[in-house]
This record gives structure tokens, sequence and C-alpha cells, in this order.
DNA sequence: TTAAATGGGACTAAAATGGTCTACTATAAC
DNA sequence: GTTATAGTAGACCATTTTAGTCCCATTTAA
């Protein structure tokens, strides 16, 4: 359901913890206790988000990890990536290598334009604005003046049989589990 | 990766495949053939177009499977939704139940914001878009006046940080197998 | 030297995914 | 009516992915 999986959601959630304290370093088991994901799956992502330039870590006594850049510098889709490997919405969309159905396919180069857009999406989103407990502003339009709490979302398509430039109100909806 | 799963893919090709003639019956054998899937794999998936209503089903001799309604009137996300189920970035983007993580998580609004755009803007690609073999354009912009095989994406971020406006070029680019 | 941290894996259990197959039902054509 | 054609339903299995845990080595401040 093009959905992010556990660990990148937590990668998330940490990764917004961090941020709204920058310049300090948590261990993983601080973490751990203030988010309330368990330890070892804490530790296990923060060493992803080490591993992938995200965040530096301490060694030894007094240790820990912290940002490795200032949180405007860190993007959704750097996180995803973290943890998830290199973006894509179908096998094609990685640039390499080549797809047996390659001639009969005839749909890869567009989801691959769709690929990108969200990619590029996902790239303008920085961590400041993930961390964010006040309702994140997403201004679709440039000269956007939307009231809070909505988004509006230029529609993509030029086909006349669907409304152009439509705007939707985004309600506030609960958190949930599987 | 955020990734579609094969069978996505598969029901994208498909339905792509029948779009291109509409009004006209195909059977599973036939479809298998003209895509290069086992026939198996494109029977499953036309069985889930059928039961989500985006294909009409005629049984016996001469019999066969076409498009539930007009191809304009399909859009990318009823094809992931008749595969994937419903759409969410992360366990709390749909929208019943509740996350222990509710009080430390964080970031649950905002992944849904940004759900909600993406979802958005699969639906506003319609099946016409996805089947056509000419580089599929999307205007981001309302007044749009970019050159062919190009897309400009407008930056989701007030951040000042980070440029907004931008456009960035796509080229087409090969496909790939895993 | 010791305790507090991360680093790097290995490991397991559970779930999702991809793919195939079989038996059944509907229908057109003869 | 019989037959061949085609969809329907769902079981089934192998493989991969994911989530989560654990262990031991290494680093470092005190």
């Amino acid at each position: 359901m093009l959905k992010l999986s556990k660990l990148t959601d937590y990668a998330a959630v940490v990764m917004a913890h961090i941020a709204r304290t920058p310049d300090q370093l948590f261990t993983a088991s601080d973490i751990a206790d203030q988010v309330q994901i368990p330890k070892p799956t804490v530790s296990k992502t923060l060493k992803m988000l080490q591993k992938s330039g995200l965040l530096i870590s301490h060694r030894g006594a007094q240790g820990g990890y912290g940002l490795a850049r200032a949180p405007q510098q860190i993007s959704a889709s750097d996180i995803i990536d973290a943890i998830e490997g290199p973006f894509g919405m179908t096998e094609c969309s990685q640039e390499d290598a080549l797809c047996d159905l390659q001639d009969t396919c005839g749909v890869s180069d567009n989801w691959q334009r769709v690929s990108l857009v969200i990619r590029q999406m996902l790239n303008s989103i920085t961590l400041v604005q993930l961390a964010q407990t006040e309702p994140l502003q997403l201004n679709w339009f440039s000269g956007g003046s939307q009231a809070d709490n909505t988004m509006a979302v230029d529609s993509l398509t030029a086909d006349a049989s669907r409304t152009t430039k439509q705007q939707i109100e985004i309600p506030l909806v609960a958190l949930s589990t599987e």
C-alpha cells in the first residue's frame, strides 16, 4: 500500500525527537524510554541512520547520537532512503538494468515520472517540518493562501474530464496501529 | 522503498493494455500472451481488478474482461487500491484505530498530510495517461508551460533554506528489473 | 580499570508476496 | 443437450522481507 516500513516510521519518530533538541547527544536508552519503542529496535534504527550519515555517534561513556547536520538540511526522503534503500515505485524505477517486459509493458516511463514527483516532494520536506507538532502546512501552490490545517493540491492532469486545480481540506485524523 | 508490489505493476500493465483497445473483451490468455506475463498470474490480477470494479467480466465461451468504465474515469490510485488495498504511508495513515506511540510519536499528523498529497496526485493520474506511450506530462503548476519531456515540481516547503518553486528536468530512463 | 556506550552481525519468528494449481460455474455455439 | 471455452473461488507452497532480539567486540570518559 505504498507504505513505509515500521522501521522507517520509527526512524522518523526518532529523528524528530532528536531534532527537537539538536546539539544534544542522546543514548539509545534515552530515546527508547522517551519514544516508547523497545531499546534493541531503537538501537538498530539509530545504527542505520548513522551509517547513512544522518546521525553522528560518539562511542564510549557519555556517548550517544546527535544530528549530523542541521534539521533543515535533512529531508523526509533522506530518512526513508536510510532505512529502505533507494526509492522507486516499481522495479524498473531504479536506474539500472533491464526488464523482460520492456517491450510489452508500456507504462514504465510514466511510473517513473510519477515516482520522481513523489520523490521530489519527499525531498522538499525537512526534518524541521516533520518534527513540528503544529500541523504541517504544505503549500502546493506557489502563492498559497489557504487557511491553516488545510492543504491544497494542484491537479496533475491536463485531462479535461477532471477538474484541475482542485483543493482538498485535510482534517486532522487520529493515529492508528495495525 | 515505497515500492508498488509486482502484482500492482502487472495490474497497471494489464489495465493499460486493455485501455488501448477499450470496448473489446480480452481473455486472460490473450493478455498473458500479449504482455508476456504467465497466465495464472495475469488471471489472478484480472480477478482482483474485476472484484474492485475496474473491470467487467463475461463468463463462458467468447467471454473475457473489459473496462468497467471509460479509461478517463480510472485513476492510478484505483489500480493501486484494487491490488494493495487502502493506501497509507504509515500504519497510522489509515483512518481508524489508535497507536500506542500516539503520545510520543509527534510525526503522525505530518505523515498523514504527506500521504494525502501523494494519494491526491495518484488520484489525478488517469489510466489514459498511464497508457500513453508518449511521455506523460505532469503539469505541476497550474499554468505550466514547460517543455516536453520534463516535469516541474513546486517545492512544498516554506523553509527559506531551500529554494522554492524549483523545477527539475526528468529524462527518460531505461527500464530495469531487480 | 571499569562502566557506559556504540558497532557489527547473526539469528529467529512471523508475515507478506509471488506464483501455481485444482475444482467449480457460467455461457455460447452447435 | 453437449461440449468447449472462459471466468470464480480459494487453497497451497516456496521464497523473501520484516521485525525484533541478542551477543560480543570496540571505544572512551571518569
